[in-house]
DNA sequence: ACCGTTACCGACTAACTAGTCGTTAGTATA
DNA sequence: TATACTAACGACTAGTTAGTCGGTAACGGT
């Protein structure tokens, strides 16, 4: 193996220099900083392993991030865009209150085999205490904008007489619910096989179907 | 103030030295662990803290276990205990299939307000990694010994006539998800309101009642 | 082509902590 | 009380890592 300039392919020893304007560069930091954070935890990811899945060296690092704390409340903020409920379309393209609901299970149940959310939700759950004001910031714009989407959703449902006024629609929590437990036992256990995913989707539909059709 | 052989009261400054049999210490330094690891983590966790609340140096800590992970192994394997559902108890005690839910519902929920039980889910999401035998474990003993616990409990119900045969018969994972995300509310959020928790375990009862109970 | 700006490098330091080990001192038994 | 046993001490070592800083080189503007 030739020790020349340049031993490339091998196990990328130098990639010469990369100038990158930080637009462009602290993305960069925030994936791998997911990455690392949620593989390892906040306090044994170091600076270092950041950088270099980052494609740069920790002073090039410290020229975007002033500490490591700070890298970390960036991430989390990045992610506290909401994911918000189509409702409009969800009424529009649902031929019957069953499908509705299927549809609305599907939505649910796709932010859990995000690998981005759940690597988000296990460092919210594991490492939130650190960034108290980031966390509530989080619960408003996502969980609680979530909860009174569905709570619109269903209210809207129920004038319409697609449905009936479960308990359901007044405590909305309880539809995610079942999602909640699918998150815990995946950061518990690590990835569930499809099959256990999609038995837990029917059976969440079913219930919901159980609880909201027309008798 | 007097630098002489005990400044006592001000800040414990030397309790002399306290000798205790294992049986008597190791209690003491796992109830120490649970605090400071799910205070602060895994790795930010201090062994001196640990001794220090168990009221012992790092060298008398290491009489008794022979590092760090050997403590966090102890402290898991200690809390496997399963909560066993009293079936035939609850059974009996329960005048109408109302009631049953009711003392189901508050069973479960007096596990969320426990704080060691809290403290311990805590570190087997956030760190359980590090011990998957002993999550496995976990998940047979406590887990799926409460979703096949609840499975008969539900079936038993449906024979004798006291309720419907409903989806969260065969799922009874579904009457334990509402539980989760109260779970994962006092996880990232701190602990709820009293308020909150009831409303909680209100919503909970009354979607059991709609599931269940004969029309 | 020159030049100023600034993203980036990498060796260094200062601080922290897991684990060691020779010593000390409670406690039980005689 | 004398003695043996061992829990507990605490200073020390060795290894790790967050953050610094003087210098380097890529890029845009002229």
């Amino acid at each position: 193996m030739p020790a020349s300039d340049k031993p490339a392919d091998e196990a990328e020893t130098r990639p010469p220099r990369q100038r990158l304007s930080p637009d462009t560069r602290i993305p960069l930091i925030l994936d791998a900083a997911l990455v690392e954070f949620s593989a390892r935890g906040y306090n044994a990811t170091r600076i270092d392993d950041i950088a270099a899945r980052a494609g740069l060296s920790k002073g090039g690092l410290y020229a975007h991030f002033s500490g490591k704390d700070k890298v970390f409340e960036a991430l989390l903020k990045r992610s506290l865009v909401a994911p918000v409920l189509e409702i409009e379309s969800l009424l529009a393209h649902s031929a019957d209150m069953r499908t509705l609901i299927e549809h609305l299970v599907d939505i649910l149940h796709a932010q859990l085999t995000n690998p981005a959310m759940r690597a988000t939700a296990r460092l919210l759950l594991s490492e939130g205490h650190r960034l108290p004001d980031v966390v509530a910031l989080w619960r408003q714009n996502t969980l609680d904008a979530m909860h009174f989407q569905l709570g619109v959703l269903l209210r809207r449902c129920v004038t319409q007489g697609l449905c009936k006024d479960s308990t359901v629609v007044r405590h909305p929590w309880l539809i995610l619910s079942p999602v909640a437990h699918t998150l815990i036992q995946q950061l518990a256990f690590g990835t569930l096989p499809p099959k256990e995913l999609r038995q837990a989707r029917d059976a969440h539909v079913d219930m919901l179907c159980e609880l909201l059709l027309m008798t």
